[in-house]
RNA sequence: CGGGGCGUAGCGCAGUCUGGUAGCGCACCACACUGGGGGUGUGGUGGUCGUCGGUUCAAAUCCGGCCGCCCCGACCA
């Protein structure tokens, strides 16, 4: 590819509101333009970026068994009513009505669609396991579009879909994709992760989900650093031993804490730790009426936690301070879990404290030196908080680190609630009718653009790693427009270049030389060869990668060769 | 949806408080010089100031409605 032939449209100052690196540069470098909130155009470099990234999702599926077929994006609301999602999945289902009002919605995921296909094609065992992918735009009407491409409300994603006859054929094609996903991932140079997961609003029991780690991810993930355990911090288990609590050693009295409303104020106040001090939280229990929640100061409630357990309402809802004061006399700040009329449930780690500090249930009073059993009789244990650095891995070897990570894969064991929902069944070998078992597997091709992109750049811009990159040689003549003789090498090289197959960009512009480089570089661009008078004079080419600090001297006659070997 | 902020040329911004014929930088076009890291000069192109209404002799500026966009929270590939 010519530049001169091809739409390069850098810019050189950063748009306003791009917040995270790889969006400022996916507008700098002109990937990616935007048309609304969380809709962009993919322009030509881009694109060929996410060619890219679909390619190898598309190897590796063919690969793992899958086959490729395409689906409608609209779809019959008749469908998701059937599933029971129409209600369920909320205004996220991007809704729209043809000439006659009949409803639709625009696919943000497949799973009704594809269940519809298979109980109308597929009807004996004998034609299971299968696997269908597609890779297609899918719509979610975001609730807060964000960070570019990478939440967008219509984005590029590949998902597959696979049907069995058996639990354990569903866990083998799982595990299939599992090793699918983590060698898509590697392939395109991305540190990731596959962590254990909430099933969230699809459902089904067992789940992965693959994160590529960075900072500005808007996942916390929590993994040992003792053995392969990782999960979502949302699910990661908070253990302890609670054989191993501390007799108490005081006996429990009130103190006076004036103007105290955080556990902040109160450790300022009486010098001690956080991890000294127990917090009491009223939820609304699931029967109606309120629950105490008991954490350790330093730890925090971890909702989804909280609404799996069977006295506490789901959808967790916090009491309202006059509901709280109604119940214990006191306001938010002075509360605590000594006399409470309310049922108790206390976090592992604070049911593991001695000696601890707590509200009184009275205006500016605390109890100090309160102990579990003694002074609080009533109460169970369960894991209500979320894991914080440092704390035992569950599996028992290592402790947990923390970082953060971008979702960019997930993976799910369905089970039969789709297919029992829309009557999916075959005939099993003894000619007996049964309900398929479903396994869905997603990967967000736009959003490891821009993951990739958070893991991969300098100051100057994008360094693709080599399978994403748009173009994997750029060769940039100086002042070819003058010379003859760079004309004339670089016409060359380019010629042979294309009859080797690699993907080089000839940049005959007539800009100047750091104009281009800046483009190059912003762009990622792996290798790049600058053919100059000054280099030509002794028969060479300068060649530099897009992470190498120096450029090299290459004999013009041997550059091939070089590049061949350098390119693979 | 709740809280905060912003809408002026393709991009980044000033001008709004204190009303008086719309400006700067980048980009773009032409010419000249220049030619190994976003060069210089001269001359240009491009804006119903988000939108609708109101106040006024006069509105980017004051007042009101609406729309859009961004950030913080609940969602997810």
């Amino acid at each position: 590819m010519r530049s001169s032939e091809f739409l390069i449209t850098t810019h050189r100052e950063t748009p306003a509101d791009a917040e995270i690196i790889s969006h400022q540069l996916m507008l700098r470098s002109g990937l990616i333009r935007k048309l609304s909130a969380g809709l962009y155009t993919w322009m030509p470099v881009g694109l060929r970026v996410l060619r890219k990234v679909e390619q190898v999702v598309r190897e590796e599926m063919e690969a793992a068994g899958a086959l490729e077929l395409a689906m409608p994006m609209v779809q019959p609301a008749e469908l998701w009513q059937e599933s029971g999602r129409w209600e369920k999945y909320g205004p996220e289902l991007l809704r729209i009505q043809d000439r006659h009002q009949r409803d639709f919605c625009l696919g943000p995921t497949h799973e009704e669609v594809i269940t519809e296909i298979v109980r109308g094609e597929i009807n004996s065992y004998k034609q299971l396991p299968l696997s269908l992918y597609q890779i297609q735009n899918k719509v979610r009407d975001e609730i807060r579009p964000r960070f570019g491409i990478m939440r967008a409300r219509e984005f590029l994603m590949k998902d597959a879909y696979s049907f069995h006859v058996s639990r354990k054929s569903l866990e083998t094609t799982y595990q299939r994709m599992h090793e699918a996903y983590s060698k898509i991932f590697a392939r395109l140079g991305l540190e990731f992760r596959p962590v254990l997961a909430d099933t969230g609003s699809i459902g089904g029991s067992t789940s992965h989900e693959f994160h590529v780690l960075a900072d500005s991810g808007e996942d916390a993930i929590a993994f040992s650093d003792g053995s392969d355990y990782a999960a979502n911090v949302e699910l990661a288990e908070a253990t302890a031993d609670l054989s191993t609590r501390p007799a108490p050693s005081e006996t429990m009295s009130t103190i006076a804490t004036p103007g105290v409303k955080t556990i902040g104020d109160l450790c300022a106040a009486l010098s001690i730790a956080e991890e000294k001090t127990a917090k009491t939280l009223f939820v609304e229990a699931a029967g109606g009426g309120l629950i105490a929640l008991v954490i350790r100061g330093d730890h925090e409630l971890n909702a989804i936690k909280a609404e799996k357990h069977s006295l506490i309402a789901s959808p967790l809802r916090m009491a309202a301070e006059e509901e709280v004061t109604a119940l214990t006399g006191a306001a938010f700040g002075s509360l605590g879990p000594v006399n409470l009329q309310v049922p108790v449930i206390v976090d592992y780690s604070a049911a593991l404290c001695a000696d601890f500090v707590c509200g009184a249930n009275v205006d500016n009073q605390h109890l100090q030196g309160v102990n579990w059993d003694r002074d609080v009789t009533s109460y169970e244990t369960a894991d209500l908080r979320s894991v914080v650095a440092g704390d035992p891995s569950p599996d028992g070897q290592g402790r947990l680190q923390i970082r953060r990570g971008i979702e960019v894969g997930h993976i799910f064991q369905l089970g039969s609630q789709y297919s029992e929902a829309m009557n999916a069944t075959v005939l099993d070998e003894h000619g007996k009718s049964v309900a398929l078992e479903m396994g869905c597997y997603g990967i967000g091709v736009s959003r490891i653009v821009a993951a990739a992109i958070e893991q991969n750049h300098d100051d100057r811009g994008i360094c693709w790693p080599s399978t994403m990159a748009p173009f994997q040689l750029a060769i940039v003549p100086l002042n070819m427009h003058k010379s003859e003789a760079v004309a004339t090498a670089a016409e060359s090289l380019y010629k042979s270049c294309i009859e080797l197959g690699i993907e080089v960009l000839l940049d005959d512009r007539t800009e100047r030389p750091g104009v281009k480089f800046s483009d190059i570089e912003l762009l990622g661009i792996p290798h790049r060869i600058v053919i100059g008078d000054r280099s030509l004079a002794t028969g060479s080419l300068e060649y530099q990668g897009r992470r190498d600090a120096e450029s090299q001297s290459l004999a013009q006659s041997a550059a091939l060769e070089f590049l061949k070997e350098r390119l693979g």
